[in-house]
DNA sequence: ATACAACTGTACAGATCTGTACTCTTTTGA
DNA sequence: TCAAAAGAGTACAGATCTGTACAGTTGTAT
Protein backbone atom coordinates (compact mmCIF):
# COMPACT_ATOMS: atom_id res chain seq x y z
CA UNK A 1 0.00 0.00 0.00
CA UNK A 2 1.23 3.48 -0.84
CA UNK A 3 2.44 5.75 1.93
CA UNK A 4 -0.28 8.28 1.15
CA UNK A 5 -3.05 5.73 1.58
CA UNK A 6 -1.49 4.45 4.79
CA UNK A 7 -1.42 7.98 6.20
CA UNK A 8 -5.05 8.58 5.20
CA UNK A 9 -6.16 5.28 6.72
CA UNK A 10 -4.35 5.74 10.01
CA UNK A 11 -5.25 9.41 10.33
CA UNK A 12 -8.91 8.64 9.72
CA UNK A 13 -8.91 5.87 12.30
CA UNK A 14 -7.11 7.96 14.91
CA UNK A 15 -9.19 11.11 14.32
CA UNK A 16 -12.29 8.96 14.51
CA UNK A 17 -11.30 7.46 17.85
CA UNK A 18 -9.63 10.36 19.63
CA UNK A 19 -10.65 13.54 17.86
CA UNK A 20 -8.76 15.90 15.59
CA UNK A 21 -7.03 18.16 18.10
CA UNK A 22 -6.09 15.31 20.42
CA UNK A 23 -4.20 13.38 17.73
CA UNK A 24 -0.73 14.68 16.87
CA UNK A 25 1.16 14.35 13.63
CA UNK A 26 3.86 12.28 15.33
CA UNK A 27 1.31 9.66 16.36
CA UNK A 28 0.00 9.45 12.81
CA UNK A 29 3.58 9.14 11.54
CA UNK A 30 4.35 6.26 13.93
CA UNK A 31 1.03 4.49 13.31
CA UNK A 32 1.28 4.78 9.54
CA UNK A 33 4.96 3.85 9.60
CA UNK A 34 6.00 6.73 7.39
CA UNK A 35 8.23 9.74 7.80
CA UNK A 36 7.01 13.19 8.67
CA UNK A 37 8.41 14.46 5.39
CA UNK A 38 5.94 12.29 3.50
CA UNK A 39 2.97 13.59 5.44
CA UNK A 40 3.87 17.21 4.90
CA UNK A 41 4.70 16.73 1.23
CA UNK A 42 1.34 15.08 0.52
CA UNK A 43 -0.95 17.17 2.65
CA UNK A 44 0.85 20.42 3.39
CA UNK A 45 -0.01 20.32 7.07
CA UNK A 46 -2.36 18.91 9.65
CA UNK A 47 -5.35 20.90 8.37
CA UNK A 48 -4.74 19.67 4.83
CA UNK A 49 -4.61 16.11 6.10
CA UNK A 50 -7.89 16.54 7.97
CA UNK A 51 -9.50 17.93 4.83
CA UNK A 52 -8.24 15.02 2.76
CA UNK A 53 -9.47 12.52 5.35
CA UNK A 54 -12.93 14.09 5.43
CA UNK A 55 -13.22 14.35 1.67
CA UNK A 56 -12.28 10.73 1.22
CA UNK A 57 -14.70 9.67 3.96
CA UNK A 58 -17.50 11.64 2.36
CA UNK A 59 -16.76 9.98 -0.94
CA UNK A 60 -17.01 6.55 0.69
CA UNK A 61 -20.30 7.48 2.39
CA UNK A 62 -21.63 8.75 -0.91
CA UNK A 63 -20.72 5.57 -2.74
CA UNK A 64 -22.14 3.34 -0.02
CA UNK A 65 -25.42 5.18 0.35
CA UNK A 66 -25.98 5.61 -3.37
CA UNK A 67 -25.35 1.90 -3.90
CA UNK A 68 -27.80 1.19 -1.10
CA UNK A 69 -30.57 3.29 -2.63
CA UNK A 70 -29.77 2.02 -6.12
CA UNK A 71 -30.07 -1.56 -4.99
CA UNK A 72 -33.41 -0.80 -3.34
CA UNK A 73 -34.64 0.65 -6.61
CA UNK A 74 -33.43 -2.38 -8.54
CA UNK A 75 -35.29 -4.91 -6.42
CA UNK A 76 -38.40 -2.76 -6.65
CA UNK A 77 -38.37 -2.66 -10.43
CA UNK A 78 -38.96 -6.40 -10.46
CA UNK A 79 -41.90 -5.98 -8.11
CA UNK A 80 -43.40 -2.94 -9.85
CA UNK A 81 -44.44 -1.19 -6.64
CA UNK A 82 -46.28 2.12 -6.43
CA UNK A 83 -44.36 5.36 -5.93
CA UNK A 84 -45.18 5.69 -2.24
CA UNK A 85 -44.00 2.18 -1.36
CA UNK A 86 -40.88 2.65 -3.48
CA UNK A 87 -40.06 5.83 -1.59
CA UNK A 88 -40.52 4.02 1.70
CA UNK A 89 -38.19 1.26 0.58
CA UNK A 90 -35.51 3.76 -0.43
CA UNK A 91 -35.68 5.45 2.96
CA UNK A 92 -35.50 2.10 4.72
CA UNK A 93 -32.39 1.32 2.69
CA UNK A 94 -30.80 4.54 3.93
CA UNK A 95 -31.78 3.62 7.49
CA UNK A 96 -30.40 0.12 7.00
CA UNK A 97 -27.09 1.49 5.81
CA UNK A 98 -26.86 3.53 9.00
CA UNK A 99 -27.60 0.51 11.22
CA UNK A 100 -24.77 -1.37 9.52
CA UNK A 101 -22.49 1.59 10.19
CA UNK A 102 -23.53 1.74 13.86
CA UNK A 103 -22.88 -1.98 14.28
CA UNK A 104 -19.44 -1.85 12.67
CA UNK A 105 -16.72 -2.13 15.29
CA UNK A 106 -15.10 1.14 14.29
CA UNK A 107 -18.18 3.32 14.77
CA UNK A 108 -17.41 6.30 16.97
CA UNK A 109 -20.05 8.79 15.89
CA UNK A 110 -20.04 11.17 12.93
CA UNK A 111 -16.64 12.59 12.02
CA UNK A 112 -18.32 15.53 10.26
CA UNK A 113 -20.23 16.50 13.38
CA UNK A 114 -17.01 16.25 15.36
CA UNK A 115 -15.12 18.26 12.76
CA UNK A 116 -17.68 21.04 12.88
CA UNK A 117 -17.63 21.22 16.65
CA UNK A 118 -13.84 21.35 16.77
CA UNK A 119 -13.25 23.72 13.86
CA UNK A 120 -16.23 26.01 13.39
CA UNK A 121 -14.38 28.77 15.24
CA UNK A 122 -11.07 28.68 13.41
CA UNK A 123 -11.16 26.77 10.14
CA UNK A 124 -13.77 27.72 7.59
CA UNK A 125 -12.69 25.15 5.01
CA UNK A 126 -13.03 22.15 7.32
CA UNK A 127 -16.35 23.48 8.61
CA UNK A 128 -17.59 23.83 5.04
CA UNK A 129 -16.69 20.24 4.23
CA UNK A 130 -18.78 19.15 7.21
CA UNK A 131 -21.67 21.40 6.18
CA UNK A 132 -21.50 20.17 2.59
CA UNK A 133 -21.59 16.57 3.73
CA UNK A 134 -24.79 17.14 5.68
CA UNK A 135 -26.33 19.14 2.86
CA UNK A 136 -25.60 16.23 0.56
CA UNK A 137 -27.25 13.78 2.97
CA UNK A 138 -30.32 16.00 3.10
CA UNK A 139 -30.46 16.05 -0.69
CA UNK A 140 -30.13 12.27 -0.83
CA UNK A 141 -33.09 11.90 1.52
CA UNK A 142 -35.11 14.43 -0.44
CA UNK A 143 -34.35 12.57 -3.64
CA UNK A 144 -35.53 9.34 -2.05
CA UNK A 145 -38.93 10.84 -1.29
CA UNK A 146 -42.03 10.32 -3.38
CA UNK A 147 -42.12 13.25 -5.83
CA UNK A 148 -45.90 13.51 -5.66
CA UNK A 149 -45.68 14.32 -1.96
CA UNK A 150 -46.30 17.85 -0.67
CA UNK A 151 -43.69 19.77 1.35
CA UNK A 152 -40.88 17.50 0.22
CA UNK A 153 -38.20 19.83 1.49
CA UNK A 154 -39.69 20.02 4.97
CA UNK A 155 -40.24 16.27 5.15
CA UNK A 156 -36.66 15.61 4.06
CA UNK A 157 -35.40 17.98 6.74
CA UNK A 158 -37.46 16.14 9.35
CA UNK A 159 -36.05 12.79 8.27
CA UNK A 160 -32.53 14.18 8.26
CA UNK A 161 -33.09 15.52 11.76
CA UNK A 162 -34.22 12.12 12.94
CA UNK A 163 -31.25 10.37 11.37
CA UNK A 164 -28.87 12.86 12.97
CA UNK A 165 -30.53 12.03 16.26
CA UNK A 166 -30.03 8.33 15.60
CA UNK A 167 -26.32 8.89 15.00
CA UNK A 168 -26.02 10.70 18.33
CA UNK A 169 -28.03 8.03 20.14
CA UNK A 170 -25.75 5.43 18.59
CA UNK A 171 -22.68 7.32 19.79
CA UNK A 172 -24.11 7.40 23.31
CA UNK A 173 -25.32 3.80 23.17
CA UNK A 174 -21.77 2.42 23.41
CA UNK A 175 -22.22 -1.23 24.50
CA UNK A 176 -25.98 -1.22 23.95
CA UNK A 177 -25.87 -0.72 20.21
CA UNK A 178 -27.91 -3.86 19.49
CA UNK A 179 -30.67 -2.51 21.70
CA UNK A 180 -30.80 0.66 19.61
CA UNK A 181 -30.79 -1.12 16.27
CA UNK A 182 -33.58 -3.36 17.58
CA UNK A 183 -35.82 -0.28 17.62
CA UNK A 184 -35.90 -0.44 13.86
CA UNK A 185 -39.68 -1.13 13.68
CA UNK A 186 -40.34 2.12 15.56
CA UNK A 187 -38.01 4.03 13.27
CA UNK A 188 -39.79 2.67 10.22
CA UNK A 189 -43.14 3.58 11.70
CA UNK A 190 -41.92 7.14 12.13
CA UNK A 191 -40.86 7.25 8.49
CA UNK A 192 -44.29 6.00 7.45
CA UNK A 193 -46.04 8.66 9.51
CA UNK A 194 -43.90 11.32 7.84
CA UNK A 195 -44.76 10.00 4.39
CA UNK A 196 -48.49 10.07 5.08
CA UNK B 1 -17.74 37.70 41.85
CA UNK B 2 -15.60 34.99 43.41
CA UNK B 3 -12.56 33.68 41.57
CA UNK B 4 -14.05 30.20 41.42
CA UNK B 5 -17.21 31.39 39.70
CA UNK B 6 -15.20 33.50 37.28
CA UNK B 7 -13.12 30.46 36.32
CA UNK B 8 -16.23 28.31 35.86
CA UNK B 9 -17.93 30.97 33.73
CA UNK B 10 -14.95 31.61 31.48
CA UNK B 11 -14.04 27.95 31.17
CA UNK B 12 -17.60 27.06 30.20
CA UNK B 13 -17.73 29.80 27.60
CA UNK B 14 -14.35 28.90 26.11
CA UNK B 15 -14.97 25.14 26.11
CA UNK B 16 -18.33 25.80 24.51
CA UNK B 17 -16.83 27.88 21.73
CA UNK B 18 -13.54 26.11 21.03
CA UNK B 19 -13.76 22.65 22.53
CA UNK B 20 -12.12 21.08 25.54
CA UNK B 21 -8.77 19.99 24.15
CA UNK B 22 -8.28 23.17 22.15
CA UNK B 23 -8.60 25.47 25.19
CA UNK B 24 -5.55 25.65 27.43
CA UNK B 25 -5.41 26.44 31.13
CA UNK B 26 -3.40 29.60 30.44
CA UNK B 27 -6.18 31.00 28.25
CA UNK B 28 -8.73 30.32 30.97
CA UNK B 29 -6.43 31.97 33.51
CA UNK B 30 -6.06 35.10 31.40
CA UNK B 31 -9.76 35.28 30.49
CA UNK B 32 -10.92 34.78 34.04
CA UNK B 33 -8.29 37.16 35.40
CA UNK B 34 -7.08 34.76 38.07
CA UNK B 35 -3.85 33.01 38.82
CA UNK B 36 -3.06 29.47 37.82
CA UNK B 37 -2.68 28.58 41.50
CA UNK B 38 -6.34 29.37 42.08
CA UNK B 39 -7.50 27.13 39.25
CA UNK B 40 -5.45 24.17 40.41
CA UNK B 41 -6.41 24.63 44.07
CA UNK B 42 -10.14 24.66 43.26
CA UNK B 43 -10.31 22.02 40.57
CA UNK B 44 -7.19 19.90 40.90
CA UNK B 45 -6.48 19.97 37.19
CA UNK B 46 -7.99 20.49 33.78
CA UNK B 47 -10.10 17.35 33.95
CA UNK B 48 -11.51 18.39 37.32
CA UNK B 49 -12.39 21.77 35.87
CA UNK B 50 -14.15 20.19 32.91
CA UNK B 51 -16.14 17.96 35.27
CA UNK B 52 -17.14 20.95 37.40
CA UNK B 53 -18.18 22.93 34.32
CA UNK B 54 -20.31 20.08 33.01
CA UNK B 55 -21.92 19.37 36.37
CA UNK B 56 -22.87 23.00 36.81
CA UNK B 57 -24.19 23.18 33.26
CA UNK B 58 -26.29 20.08 33.78
CA UNK B 59 -27.69 21.61 36.94
CA UNK B 60 -28.70 24.75 35.02
CA UNK B 61 -30.30 22.67 32.25
CA UNK B 62 -32.16 20.67 34.86
CA UNK B 63 -33.49 23.77 36.61
CA UNK B 64 -34.51 25.43 33.36
CA UNK B 65 -36.25 22.42 31.87
CA UNK B 66 -38.00 21.45 35.10
CA UNK B 67 -39.25 25.02 35.50
CA UNK B 68 -40.46 24.91 31.91
CA UNK B 69 -42.43 21.71 32.38
CA UNK B 70 -43.69 22.86 35.79
CA UNK B 71 -45.01 26.08 34.30
CA UNK B 72 -46.74 24.15 31.53
CA UNK B 73 -48.41 22.00 34.16
CA UNK B 74 -49.48 25.09 36.14
CA UNK B 75 -51.23 26.78 33.22
CA UNK B 76 -52.95 23.51 32.38
CA UNK B 77 -54.38 23.08 35.86
CA UNK B 78 -56.46 26.20 35.32
CA UNK B 79 -57.74 24.81 32.02
CA UNK B 80 -58.40 21.27 33.29
CA UNK B 81 -57.24 19.56 30.12
CA UNK B 82 -57.27 15.84 29.50
CA UNK B 83 -54.15 13.74 30.10
CA UNK B 84 -53.21 13.44 26.45
CA UNK B 85 -53.36 17.18 25.81
CA UNK B 86 -51.48 17.88 29.02
CA UNK B 87 -48.72 15.53 27.91
CA UNK B 88 -48.54 17.27 24.55
CA UNK B 89 -48.23 20.65 26.24
CA UNK B 90 -45.40 19.43 28.46
CA UNK B 91 -43.50 18.11 25.44
CA UNK B 92 -44.05 21.38 23.61
CA UNK B 93 -42.64 23.21 26.63
CA UNK B 94 -39.49 21.08 26.42
CA UNK B 95 -39.28 21.82 22.70
CA UNK B 96 -39.82 25.52 23.36
CA UNK B 97 -37.00 25.55 25.89
CA UNK B 98 -34.69 24.09 23.25
CA UNK B 99 -35.68 26.72 20.68
CA UNK B 100 -34.85 29.46 23.17
CA UNK B 101 -31.48 27.80 23.75
CA UNK B 102 -30.81 27.55 19.99
CA UNK B 103 -31.66 31.23 19.52
CA UNK B 104 -29.44 32.42 22.36
CA UNK B 105 -26.28 34.04 21.04
CA UNK B 106 -23.99 31.65 22.91
CA UNK B 107 -25.41 28.46 21.43
CA UNK B 108 -22.66 26.27 19.99
CA UNK B 109 -24.22 22.83 20.17
CA UNK B 110 -24.38 20.42 23.09
CA UNK B 111 -21.36 20.46 25.39
CA UNK B 112 -22.21 16.95 26.60
CA UNK B 113 -22.13 15.55 23.08
CA UNK B 114 -18.82 17.30 22.52
CA UNK B 115 -17.46 16.05 25.84
CA UNK B 116 -18.34 12.47 24.96
CA UNK B 117 -16.74 12.68 21.56
CA UNK B 118 -13.53 14.16 22.96
CA UNK B 119 -13.21 11.99 26.07
CA UNK B 120 -14.88 8.63 25.51
CA UNK B 121 -11.48 7.09 24.83
CA UNK B 122 -9.53 8.37 27.80
CA UNK B 123 -11.72 9.78 30.56
CA UNK B 124 -14.44 7.59 31.96
CA UNK B 125 -15.67 10.14 34.51
CA UNK B 126 -16.28 12.92 31.99
CA UNK B 127 -17.92 10.45 29.62
CA UNK B 128 -20.19 9.27 32.42
CA UNK B 129 -21.30 12.84 33.18
CA UNK B 130 -22.28 13.22 29.53
CA UNK B 131 -24.10 9.88 29.54
CA UNK B 132 -25.90 10.74 32.78
CA UNK B 133 -27.04 14.06 31.35
CA UNK B 134 -28.64 12.39 28.35
CA UNK B 135 -30.16 9.67 30.51
CA UNK B 136 -31.71 12.38 32.63
CA UNK B 137 -33.14 14.13 29.55
CA UNK B 138 -34.64 10.85 28.42
CA UNK B 139 -36.24 10.40 31.84
CA UNK B 140 -37.62 13.93 31.74
CA UNK B 141 -39.26 13.25 28.39
CA UNK B 142 -40.61 9.94 29.61
CA UNK B 143 -42.05 11.65 32.67
CA UNK B 144 -43.73 14.22 30.45
CA UNK B 145 -45.58 11.50 28.54
CA UNK B 146 -49.15 10.48 29.16
CA UNK B 147 -48.97 7.57 31.62
CA UNK B 148 -51.90 5.76 30.00
CA UNK B 149 -49.91 5.44 26.79
CA UNK B 150 -48.41 2.13 25.69
CA UNK B 151 -44.69 1.67 25.05
CA UNK B 152 -43.79 4.79 27.02
CA UNK B 153 -40.11 3.93 27.13
CA UNK B 154 -39.87 3.46 23.37
CA UNK B 155 -41.82 6.64 22.64
CA UNK B 156 -39.60 8.63 25.00
CA UNK B 157 -36.52 7.25 23.26
CA UNK B 158 -37.95 8.30 19.89
CA UNK B 159 -38.63 11.82 21.12
CA UNK B 160 -35.17 12.04 22.67
CA UNK B 161 -33.69 10.90 19.37
CA UNK B 162 -35.57 13.61 17.52
CA UNK B 163 -34.49 16.30 19.99
CA UNK B 164 -30.87 15.19 19.70
CA UNK B 165 -31.27 15.54 15.96
CA UNK B 166 -32.67 19.04 16.42
CA UNK B 167 -29.64 20.02 18.49
CA UNK B 168 -27.32 18.82 15.73
CA UNK B 169 -29.36 20.55 13.04
CA UNK B 170 -29.19 23.74 15.13
CA UNK B 171 -25.42 23.41 15.41
CA UNK B 172 -25.17 23.05 11.63
CA UNK B 173 -27.72 25.80 10.96
CA UNK B 174 -25.29 28.54 12.04
CA UNK B 175 -26.75 31.73 10.54
CA UNK B 176 -30.05 30.13 9.53
CA UNK B 177 -31.24 29.39 13.03
CA UNK B 178 -34.49 31.31 12.59
CA UNK B 179 -35.32 29.11 9.60
CA UNK B 180 -34.91 26.02 11.73
CA UNK B 181 -36.98 27.33 14.63
CA UNK B 182 -39.67 28.30 12.11
CA UNK B 183 -40.20 24.59 11.48
CA UNK B 184 -41.83 24.34 14.87
CA UNK B 185 -45.26 23.37 13.46
CA UNK B 186 -43.70 20.32 11.79
CA UNK B 187 -41.91 19.37 14.98
CA UNK B 188 -45.14 19.59 16.93
CA UNK B 189 -46.90 17.48 14.33
CA UNK B 190 -44.25 14.82 14.75
CA UNK B 191 -44.77 14.84 18.50
CA UNK B 192 -48.51 14.42 17.98
CA UNK B 193 -48.00 11.48 15.65
CA UNK B 194 -45.81 9.82 18.25
CA UNK B 195 -48.43 10.32 20.95
CA UNK B 196 -51.17 8.74 18.83
C1' DA C 1 -4.55 41.94 66.32
C1' DT C 2 -3.65 37.67 64.64
C1' DA C 3 -4.05 33.46 62.44
C1' DC C 4 -5.69 31.37 58.36
C1' DA C 5 -7.42 30.89 53.95
C1' DA C 6 -7.66 32.74 49.42
C1' DC C 7 -5.25 34.76 45.95
C1' DT C 8 -1.50 36.89 42.79
C1' DG C 9 2.56 36.68 40.08
C1' DT C 10 6.31 34.60 38.38
C1' DA C 11 9.33 31.24 37.19
C1' DC C 12 10.06 26.86 35.79
C1' DA C 13 10.16 21.69 34.65
C1' DG C 14 9.03 18.45 31.40
C1' DA C 15 6.36 17.00 27.91
C1' DT C 16 4.25 17.61 23.48
C1' DC C 17 2.90 20.08 19.42
C1' DT C 18 3.45 21.77 14.41
C1' DG C 19 6.42 22.47 10.97
C1' DT C 20 11.13 22.74 8.62
C1' DA C 21 15.85 21.44 7.14
C1' DC C 22 18.92 18.34 5.47
C1' DT C 23 21.12 14.04 4.18
C1' DC C 24 20.67 9.62 2.51
C1' DT C 25 18.18 5.67 0.31
C1' DT C 26 14.67 3.52 -2.53
C1' DT C 27 11.54 3.36 -6.17
C1' DT C 28 9.94 4.30 -10.62
C1' DG C 29 9.31 5.86 -15.27
C1' DA C 30 11.17 7.13 -19.71
C1' DT D 1 20.65 3.40 -17.61
C1' DC D 2 19.73 7.42 -15.43
C1' DA D 3 17.25 11.21 -13.70
C1' DA D 4 13.42 12.51 -11.04
C1' DA D 5 10.21 11.56 -7.58
C1' DA D 6 9.08 9.49 -3.28
C1' DG D 7 10.41 8.28 0.98
C1' DA D 8 13.22 7.45 5.53
C1' DG D 9 15.49 9.22 9.37
C1' DT D 10 17.08 12.54 12.25
C1' DA D 11 17.60 16.73 14.35
C1' DC D 12 15.85 20.83 15.54
C1' DA D 13 13.32 25.45 16.12
C1' DG D 14 9.77 27.61 18.35
C1' DA D 15 5.58 27.49 20.38
C1' DT D 16 2.37 25.65 23.63
C1' DC D 17 0.67 22.54 27.08
C1' DT D 18 -0.14 20.74 31.98
C1' DG D 19 1.25 21.06 36.32
C1' DT D 20 4.28 22.59 40.36
C1' DA D 21 6.95 25.59 43.48
C1' DC D 22 7.42 29.45 46.07
C1' DA D 23 7.38 34.08 47.78
C1' DG D 24 4.52 37.81 48.59
C1' DT D 25 -0.27 40.01 49.15
C1' DT D 26 -5.09 40.56 50.27
C1' DG D 27 -9.22 39.45 52.66
C1' DT D 28 -11.64 37.56 56.64
C1' DA D 29 -13.24 35.59 60.82
C1' DT D 30 -12.50 35.14 65.58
Amino acid sequence: MSAKQSVLDCAESLFNQQGYTAVGIDLIRDTAGVSKTTIYRHFGGKDGLIEAVLERRHQRFEEGLLASVYQANETMLTLSLDAKTASYQRLCAILEWHYAWFMSDHFQGCMFMHALSEFKQNNRKISQIALDHKTWLGQLIQGALDKTLTDIEEKAEMLLTFIEGLIIRAEFAQDEMAKLVAKRPQHETLILSLLA
